[in-house]
Formats: C-alpha cells, sequence, structure tokens
DNA sequence: GATATAGTCGATTGAAACGGTCGGGTATTG
DNA sequence: CAATACCCGACCGTTTCAATCGACTATATC
C-alpha cells in the first residue's frame, strides 16, 4: 500500500463522480475541471479504476463513467490500491535476503503493520466519505448540468460489459 | 504523510535500534549488516531522526546511537513523518485553485480521512512493535555484540545534547 | 452518413523522489 | 596519533509522478 497525491487524485475523483451519478454518466472532462486535476491525467486513472471494475464507462456523446459497484461496496483501500501499483513491501518476498539466522524479522513485522493500514482504509468506503461530504443536504453546488441522456438501455448492462 | 519503503526502512532501523539499545549505542553499520539497508542511506535517515528528535548520537569509537525518548512515546508516526517530507496534500492549502463557487470541497475531505489516517499510525508505537516482534523472549539472535563503552558519561546527557 | 462527443490507448516528457554512493569532514576514545 | 563512528553535502541512476499529445474507436444525434 503506497500512499501519494495519486491515490488522492483517484479517490477525490471518485467521490465527485459518486456525488454526480445518479444523473447519468459523469465525464471526465467535468470532474478535470471541477476537481482542477488534468484531463489526460484522469483518463489514465481511470483506465485503470475501469481494468479493476470499480467503474464502467459509456462510450459516445452522453457518455461518460458510472460506479460499478454500490457506494457501500468501494472502499478507499479499493480505489488507492487500484491505481497504486503495490509497492514490494518485503526485503526479502521468497526471494533472497532473509539474513542468516534471524530472517525476515523486520519484515513480518512490516507485513502486519501494513495489513492493519489497509484494514483500516478498507474500512472506509465511498458512501462514508459521500455522507461526510454533505453532511446537510448542500445541493450538489450547481455545476453545469448535461441533460441525462434519455432511453438509456441500461445501466447495468454497461457495467456488464 | 506519506507512504513509502523510505519510512518501512526507518521504522525497521528504529526497531533493531530500540531491541540492541540496551547495551550501549547501537552502530549504523550494525543496523546496515543486520537489516541489509545501505550504510550511507541509513545515515541520511538518521539525519533526520535525529534533528526531529527521535534519536539520539554518541560520537566517537563506542559510540552510535540511541532513542530519545522511551518506547512508548515513539510512534510510527513519528519515525515516518520525520524521514517523509509532508506530502503538500491540498490542493488548495491557502494558495488558489478553490474553484469557483464549491471550494475545497475535496480538500477538506482529503485531510479529514489523512488525519484519521495519522491517527492511526499515531497510535502505534514502537513498545508495541517490538513486544510483538519478540513473542516469547527469543533471546536476540546473537549478532556481534561490541563491548559496552564503559564509564559512559551519561545516556541521558547524552540525550540531552 | 456526417459530425460531434467522449472514452481508449500508447508514447513521451520534465520534474521530483527514491535509494544509494562517494568524499571529506568532526568528535571521541585509547 | 590512529581508529572509530557520526556528520554533511554533492552527486547519480532509476523509478514514479503528473501531465501532454496524438491517434483511435464507439456511440448518439441530426
Amino acid at each position: 500500500m503506497r500512499l501519494t497525491t495519486k491515490g488522492r487524485f483517484a479517490v477525490t475523483a471518485m467521490i465527485d463522480l459518486a456525488l454526480r451519478q445518479h444523473e447519468g454518466p459523469v465525464t471526465l472532462a467535468g470532474i478535470a475541471e471541477r476537481q482542477n486535476i488534468s484531463l489526460s491525467y484522469l483518463e489514465q486513472l481511470f483506465g485503470k479504476l475501469r481494468r479493476h471494475q470499480l467503474v464502467a464507462s459509456v462510450r459516445g456523446p452522453g457518455g461518460g463513467y458510472c460506479l460499478a459497484k454500490s457506494l457501500e461496496d468501494v472502499s478507499v483501500a479499493d480505489i488507492i490500491s487500484a491505481v497504486d501499483e503495490p509497492l514490494d513491501a518485503t526485503n526479502c518476498g521468497g526471494k533472497r535476503n532473509c539474513h542468516d539466522d534471524h530472517p525476515c524479522m523486520t519484515h513480518m513485522l512490516w507485513t502486519s503493520l501494513n495489513t492493519r493500514m489497509f484494514e483500516y482504509l478498507s474500512s472506509v468506503n465511498l458512501a462514508e466519505l459521500v455522507r461526510q461530504q454533505r453532511p446537510a443536504d448542500a445541493p450538489l453546488p450547481a455545476g453545469d448540468a448535461r441533460p441525462a441522456r434519455r432511453a438509456r438501455r441500461s445501466i447495468s448492462l454497461a457495467v456488464a460489459a
């Protein structure tokens, strides 16, 4: 589990998405503008998020991204580990190194700490973050509402693809 | 709060130090050998740890490093934030950016998540890690015991410096 | 079908951080 | 004085970050 601004961008974008997906697919261009993140960078991030089944895409005009799961089923750990590759974490992860007589002393320790951290971040999900984000119902600060694509085939179908 | 192998090295080294400091100052050379970390890299890390008052140094032959505080008073968060510079974390940390009408939506959210993570890592201290490391009393896997420096002025004096 | 929208993919890039090395210090001990 | 061991700054190769660009595909609408 690595922790950088990259993961932060991803979490931020996912929350933006969560806040807006009720009105149909959300475009990256919109997220980019609202959250002040470069569009192309978002494309990279969402490529990974999609490959990890966290979001689903709808192509063409009126398209964009939707969450592929319910808010409760997406944890911060999911998001971060989708965009940040895993950080090997083990000095001696099966290969070499394990020193002489006292092997892995540090390895076991660190992985256990790592696990606890991961469990913690796994316990925080999007639903909670969204709730925390909009305590009362601050009415979605306007933004540029697009006409929702009508006669949508079915979001869940798009997700299945 | 950034989280990389750098912080992991530092935590590892601090535990090694904690396990051995009872026999006088611990040399970086020893830690380097036992934990398989480059000596010069350790020097950089311990420079920061010292400047953050987490360890104290004793120069000259027989010298090395001691913990500057008791095990209970050194948390993982302390160690990591001593060696990893802070990761700005705020898109709009007082400067610009805060977008139009809905400012900092993401900022507040992220910092709150960040805070929770930090609190968590703050709750894990060296004492706990050491305890967890040596469950029974696996008798300090030998290693190369050095003759402890005799007539030591006083460790606490060295710490005060 | 033309056109505009919007996701998809790959290559590239400048800057920073990571992890490590080197060389020359200074303090302390014997 | 010599040996030990911390101290410090410069440097270096690699990786990652964050961003950019260009070309492509799928879809909706007119």
